[in-house]
DNA sequence: TTACGCAATGTAATGATATTACATATCAAG
DNA sequence: CTTGATATGTAATATCATTACATTGCGTAA
């Protein structure tokens, strides 16, 4: 089986779960308030949460806005793939834009070469006002 | 005393507290850990940190970096004037190198003309091994 | 089949980071 | 001197994340 290509089949119970509550979101989650939407569920604790989170991430399915401390589902096929995705978070309604640059990539790639840098995780977000709420 | 930027003069008692701290330290500081630094010069409460950083941050001497929940003294002169700064944070000696690149801030300036997006605070974090610790 | 190993899960406690609310102090302008 | 704005002091609380340890479920080798 290829890396990448999952399904909700591949995930355990609390795994899906957690994937599927970030799914049904239209915007951005706290850890916590996962744990508070899967109470009923059955979830009790915020390792819980964590630990299914970390497991997403890992499959590329879920991504870590460090600027919020919240996850988002990814919106994007196999990002596992590319490794280097930015966002841009909107202030105002909360909604998070998923993008890739391979010229981004490149410029930060170049630099790393250049100075013998080794990167392992690349954050990208740019927090602002979207097109919608700017008009509104 | 830092050479470059603005002086002391221009800062609060605590703010140039917390700048010093920050510029005496070789690596990002947690505002907790600021906060144990200068309890001898009497700080007691974490907000005491955090309002001091909030102000040094506004005026460009001090950068937060959102992938680790600290701070560090910028170490680019007229970080005020650019905006967009970009971080390499090595993992193992915990050591952070500030950069810029045209480029990188034109690309995402394009991205947000293309969306309408209008960015207010941009976040280019890479985590990773440095040359130095790569080669030990 | 049992026994073992290993990954996932459950639970409690604690640690780490950040903000709210309200009181007091300082100081320059009127 | 009084007023208003900014800075500061302090306590309490909110929010985010991890450590430690017990338990369960399940595939597999003996």
């Amino acid at each position: 089986m290829p890396a990448h290509h999952h399904d909700n089949s591949d995930l355990t119970k609390n795994q899906a779960l957690v994937y599927d509550t970030l799914n049904a979101a239209d915007g951005p989650l706290s850890a916590y308030t996962i744990l508070d939407q899967l109470r009923e569920a059955g979830f009790r604790a915020p390792l819980q949460v964590y630990r299914a989170l970390e497991r997403l991430q890992a499959l590329g399915l879920v991504h870590r806005l460090e600027s919020l401390n919240a996850f988002v589902a990814c919106s994007h096929p196999s990002c596992e793939e590319d490794g280097t995705v930015a966002f841009a978070i909107c202030e105002t309604c909360g909604r998070v834009f998923e993008f890739t640059d391979a010229e981004l990539k490149s410029r930060l790639g170049a630099w790393a070469k250049t100075t013998g840098f080794r990167p392992q995780k690349t954050t990208i977000e740019m927090r602002g006002i979207c097109a919608e709420c700017k008009a509104a």
